[in-house]
DNA sequence: GCCAGGCGTGCGGATTTCGCAGCATCCGCG
DNA sequence: CGCGGATGCTGCGAAATCCGCACGCCTGGC
């Protein structure tokens, strides 16, 4: 069963042991277990447990323990994403910020508006990067033009519009 | 004209009509209740179609029937996304692409390399936008510096390594 | 008028989820 | 060394969910 997944590793349970060394790191670490069962869901987020254990090499109760716990940790969540366009928002743009003063507390009062869907502090040119999701040109420029550069703070915006998106996964640990 | 579905919302019949006049656009259009839907998946991905038929309006089998064709044409789709860093994912960037020739083909090159997560078209300085995930400076490194710089058509980029990731939705929708 | 197609409902039967013992292992401690 | 306590897995039934399918109801095309 689950034949290997990395062979050895896994199949005999004294292992698990090892496999769940904490390699240090700050977070609470995956082991390689978790990790398969991270990208079952990735595959299919409805995947049955007991189909994530005959792939894993659990039983269904234990990938139901599992999960569950990296849902409360909030290592991964379980979401429908969808194609922005396609439910009404088609402008879309991302927006690089330079600060003066604290970052970070900029970046909290950005991230506390509803169309700031991403945002990440960042090294380079840019103190911040912003990813703003609208309904239209409209809703973007209002966005932009008055609600962002209205924060103490901000010094400087530049916008990049979305013209298309090419490529959006969330495949992370599948490679 | 499937009477009324529940008093709850939206219980005027001639509601559904007009809810669901595609109202142009490119793509199929979604309607109030497909919207619905979606909100209730987004919020978690594994919630009983039972449960999303009482919340909606609809029951079990058509939300089921709903939610397996909005799969199929690729409007959603229901997985586990995971934060990078306790994943293994320890360096993250958005690169700053400058193309000359064909903008859309680079964005094909670029959307076939693992290591980018996202890729967009943009209007502004930069006429790509791409996010790498990494596990390792080095491999950060080697992404940007060997593999991107070498796709025929770039004719510069400029990276933005992310420092710290202060908010990263999946909510598109449920506003 | 009539048929095809899209969409929703209801209903059993197969699957899946859920909660709960019962074990085995590991770890800290006197 | 031996003894809790904690953790994690397994194996059950019982309850809930999923799934396929046979209708019925509109709508649009001919």
């Amino acid at each position: 069963m689950h034949s290997e997944f990395v062979a050895s590793r896994s199949a005999d349970p004294k292992d698990s042991r090892d496999a769940r060394e904490s390699r240090h790191g700050g977070t609470p670490h995956l082991d390689a277990v978790s990790l398969a069962i991270i990208e079952q869901l990735q595959e299919d987020g409805r995947r049955p447990y007991a189909a994530i254990g005959k792939a894993v090499g659990l039983s269904e109760a234990a990938v139901r323990q599992r999960v569950q716990k990296l849902l409360d940790q909030g290592v991964m969540q379980i979401v429908a994403v969808t194609d922005p366009l396609t439910v009404g928002f088609r402008r879309q743009a991302m927006v690089g910020v330079n600060v003066e003063g604290d970052v970070e507390s900029v970046a909290d009062a950005l991230a506390g508006m509803d169309e700031c869907e991403y945002v990440v502090m960042t090294a380079g040119s840019f103190d911040l990067m912003v990813e703003i999701v609208c309904e239209d040109d409209d809703h973007l420029l209002e966005v932009i033009n008055r609600r962002i550069r209205a924060v103490p703070g901000v010094r400087s915006t530049e916008s990049f519009v979305y013209l298309k998106l090419k490529k959006q996964t969330y495949m992370w640990g599948t490679r």
